[in-house]
DNA sequence: ACACATCCATACCGGTCGGTATATATTCTG
DNA sequence: CAGAATATATACCGACCGGTATGGATGTGT
């Protein structure tokens, strides 16, 4: 079987229309300019994707979720202590990811920003990977618990949501400072909220 | 002197132009859309604005950022204690904003993660704003602490900063989910952070 | 009342956009 | 190897975009 040729031409568009996407927006990503990078034309991208829609939901779910499941998710997950985990990773977060994504912003949550409002099929992508990450966190917390290593009075869905949201809103302020200290100094205020929920 | 004629077709642009830009964002804001609620035409809005981005600007710094001057810097400033207005802001902002700005996100966040990394005058324009943001928290930080409301080993810089990411985070967030009950939820753990920031 | 500046409407322009129709390669299947 | 299905290239389309040129209306200072 030599659909081999075309599966590559897919991921590839699929990893250009990313970056573009990733630096532009959704809206002003150009399927002219995702194209030039890759050497391919518009017939390979109509032909693996029906709508510019299709390519962007394909990029959420394929690229963007796979990327946050293996960054965060899955070593949260695997954790036998999984606070430890995730305070590891809000540490050093900065040290995981490509040196840009401080200047470019989180994927998910610039494609949130600009499409949630706009077009439901991003809306419910998107939303898809969000509670994955809440979830993931909200086990964490009341993994934490059960160890009487999270105090048993913290509501864990609530702080699992809270601690979501600082997080981006960090990423997103340093994005907007394009800052790197900014980013670190708030990251580590978010370990500091983290921490003082665990028993004293 | 009979400007107010002019005067007023300005700001009738003005205040269309920040509606569509809310709902749409920057680059995917229509020209044509913004004047067709008012009435005019391109030529009343060249004449005004020599170009989009100028419209741009003027809507950050005309209409977003006087909104957030009056909403949250002067109650700030103005307050004797600001640390209680503080709390108060955050426990209740949700009752002092137009219904539909969850849905539609923080204007000034919107514009910043769409914007700050393609264009620098839109970022200097939107950083004074988010600057301002921060000042007015930390100074709210360091007068708690003189008056012994804040304990005095809080970092009053950093601590703002991470206020502020924390609080636009949760808005977007909110948007995301479309859910109001979310955005309250979020606030009030952000209310819990800065309540434990506190003399015991 | 006349000249002048301000203010705004209309028509138009080149460029880019997402998307399509069609023809041609390439690969799979019998 | 023939034929069918898949995969890609090319040329083209209408719609919309931001911006401009021009001319007319309206007030303003003298």
């Amino acid at each position: 079987m030599k659909t081999k040729q075309a599966d590559q031409s897919r991921s590839t568009i699929l990893q250009s229309a990313f970056c573009e996407i990733h630096r532009k927006g959704y809206q002003a990503a150009s399927i002219a300019n995702i194209l030039h990078d890759t050497g391919l034309t518009k017939g390979a991208l109509y032909h693996h994707f029906p709508t510019k829609q299709s390519l962007g939901i394909a990029v959420v779910d394929e690229i963007i979720g796979e990327r946050l499941a293996k960054l965060l998710f899955e070593p949260i997950r695997q954790s036998e202590r999984p606070i430890d985990a995730l305070l590891h990773l809000i540490s050093h977060i900065d040290k995981q990811v490509p040196a840009d994504f401080v200047m470019l912003g989180c994927p998910l949550n610039n494609l949130m920003q600009e499409m949630s409002a706009l077009n439901p099929e991003f809306k419910s992508s998107l939303n898809g990977i969000l509670k994955q990450w809440r979830d993931t966190i909200e086990w964490a917390l009341v993994t934490g618990q059960k160890q009487n290593d999270i105090r048993s009075d913290v509501d864990a869905k609530s702080a699992a949501l809270f601690i979501v949201s600082a997080w981006e809103g960090c990423i997103g302020i340093a994005k907007n400072m394009q800052s790197n200290s900014a980013f670190k100094s708030c990251m580590k205020q978010l370990h500091g909220y983290l921490a003082g929920l665990r028993t004293d």
